[in-house]
DNA sequence: ATTCTAACA
DNA sequence: TGTTAGCA
């Protein structure tokens, strides 16, 4: 069913978790002027903005990378080092992402239950996990093109 | 109340 | 980087 993706995806969104530039500095402990300072420099960004003078907004996905120089500059980094190496990380953690949604090619339900698409286990089977709402995992091999039929029925 | 830019320390 | 001024 749609619903049930539809549901996951919102729940999934962190693109809906946004934050001012007040909250970013007590969260990290980073001062509103660093935080225009460093994305002055091109070391971190904040969502585009019509008018710039309207308030800065910034991604989920900032604050970790904010969280992230500030800590190195707490190891002792230069500003630039520790920039660097934040961006080393998240380009680390993309990279494991991909792997990691190259392994799990989507969500599923069988009779009701969740189930995870694990991807082909041979040339005519694919490998699932089973997810019951009580808990404890099983698995499970199917046929390709019923899996096919399976995932079309619940799109990611 | 909060954020913004600019400017001086 | 911290602060402050003067706005929105």
């Amino acid at each position: 069913m749609a619903e049930f993706s539809d549901e996951l995806r919102q729940v999934f969104d962190v693109k809906r978790l946004v934050f001012r530039i007040g909250e970013i500095a007590s969260m990290t402990g980073v001062s509103a002027r660093q935080l225009r300072y460093w994305e002055q420099k091109g070391l971190i960004q904040s969502q585009e903005r019509p008018d710039e003078k309207q308030a800065r907004v910034y991604t989920f996905k900032t604050f970790i990378q904010v969280s992230m120089i500030k800590y190195f500059l707490d190891e002792g980094l230069t500003l630039a080092a520790a920039a660097k190496r934040a961006g080393d990380r998240q380009t680390r953690a993309q990279q494991i992402h991909r792997f990691i949604t190259r392994g799990l090619q989507g969500l599923l339900q069988i009779d009701g239950e969740m189930a995870l698409n694990l991807g082909a286990f041979d040339a005519e089977q694919t490998l699932l996990a089973i997810l019951p709402d009580e808990g404890g995992v099983h698995y499970r091999l199917l046929p390709n093109a019923e899996v096919r039929h399976l995932m079309a029925a619940t799109p990611n």
